[in-house]
Parts: structure tokens; C-alpha cells; sequence
DNA sequence: TTTATTTGACCATA
DNA sequence: TATGGTCAAATAAA
């Protein structure tokens, strides 16, 4: 399930070196989704470059680090982040931050097949009929914010760490979100605000 | 030879 | 100072 954990208007925790060297889009707001499934999501439609692998504090698993493979030739500043949260049954947990903006449309090509994950989609196709093996149950975090703040207001009066709950407090998110409903993205047509959109 | 991955170092932040 | 995210050289694979 996705876990609109967080939404960030500040760069999100590193990218301070980037910082360093510096470019004007640093100061845009960034999206972050994650998503909990029990094999890692190596076929999401997307084409990823790993760039890193580290061992995280808080989990006795490495997260892993990938940036959209068209970083460089089409400026994309999409990524995601992979970590096994949990061992028996396996979870693993993928975190996209930073929007898509390489313009390959695998929607035009019908013929395609986007499993073999060499295609690029377009987040802007959102509201198109979208394989659910593809992004499943894709959800925006204003969305699961508000209903946080709803139901559980003893527990979201505290602050937290984005990377720490990601972590630690996946069973309190299985707790509150035990899942969602299967029209839930039919819900989401109220929600006009796109994340992978400018 | 080219392309992708691995991995230790570096850096900013809390 | 600990931590997480990124860089970039070394290595592996195609």
C-alpha cells in the first residue's frame, strides 16, 4: 500500500550536498509517496540508475538509492528509495521523491509492453486507465494527512521523522491504514492537485 | 568498449 | 558527532 508519508516544500534530507552546488530548482517543492509491497519494485514502469546503497540506523536492512535513468539527458530529478522494512513475510518498502519530467509516453504505444520496465510513464496520464501492477493504489500525502488528523489525533500531535516512521513505524501505518478500499483511487478524482506535474 | 552497479568517502544537517 | 543522501572511482557485466 502507498504511504503518503510525507510532503516537503524544503529539500528533503539529503540533498544538502547537492546544495552545495547549487541550481535554482533546489527551492522547488518536492513530492515523496511511499509504497509497501513484498518483493521490491523493480518493474514500476520506470527506468532507474542506482547510485546508492546505504545502511540505515534504524533498520537491519540497506536502503538502496536510485535516480530516473534519464537524470542526465532529460534533467529529471525523479528518484526513489528502496528498503526491506520487514523479514518474514518480506516487505519492502519504495519511496519516490521529486517528480518526472522525462516525456516518454508509454500510453501512445499500446503495443508496449510496460512490464519488462523500459518505458518511461507519464504521471500526467494519471487519470487514464493505468495497470494497477504498474502503480498501484498511488496516493497523494494531503490526502492521507488530513485522514490522519481525523482519526488519530492523540497520536499525530507528535512530530516525527519522516525516515524514523518509515522505518520503525510501519505497524502503527498498518494499524491506522489497514488498507485501502479497491475504489480508492476513484476517490482521488477530487483531488486536483497532480504531484508529477509542475 | 560501453554501460551499469558497487562501495567508500564526502558533505550538510540536526 | 551521528546520520542520511550523494558523488565518483573501481569493478562487473553485456
Amino acid at each position: 500500500m502507498f504511504h503518503g508519508a510525507d510532503k516537503s516544500c524544503k529539500a528533503p534530507p539529503g540533498t544538502a550536498r547537492k546544495s552545495s552546488k547549487n541550481n535554482s530548482n533546489e527551492e522547488e517543492c518536492l513530492e515523496q509517496y511511499s509504497h509497501d509491497s513484498p518483493t521490491p519494485l523493480l518493474n514500476d514502469g520506470f527506468s532507474w540508475r542506482k547510485y546508492g546503497q546505504k545502511k540505515i540506523k534504524a533498520s537491519s536492512h540497506q536502503r538502496c538509492y536510485y535516480r530516473c535513468a534519464y537524470a542526465k539527458d532529460r534533467n529529471c530529478n525523479a528518484k526513489k528509495r528502496e528498503q526491506q522494512i520487514q523479514d518474514s513475510p518480506s516487505v519492502y518498502r519504495t519511496t519516490y521523491v521529486g517528480k518526472h519530467i522525462c516525456d516518454v509516453n508509454v500510453f501512445s504505444e499500446p503495443d508496449d509492453d510496460i512490464a519488462n520496465g523500459s518505458k518511461m510513464i507519464r504521471f500526467d496520464k494519471m487519470d487514464q486507465a493505468m495497470p494497477d501492477s504498474v502503480m498501484p493504489r498511488l496516493a497523494p500525502v494531503e490526502q492521507q494527512a488530513i485522514t490522519i488528523e481525523e482519526d488519530t489525533d492523540q497520536i499525530m500531535n507528535l512530530e516525527f521523522d519522516i525516515n524514523e516512521f518509515l522505518v520503525d513505524d510501519d505497524q502503527l501505518w498498518e494499524y491506522q491504514f489497514p488498507s485501502f478500499s479497491p475504489g480508492f483511487l476513484d476517490d482521488l478524482s477530487e483531488f486536483d492537485h497532480n504531484p508529477f506535474l509542475v
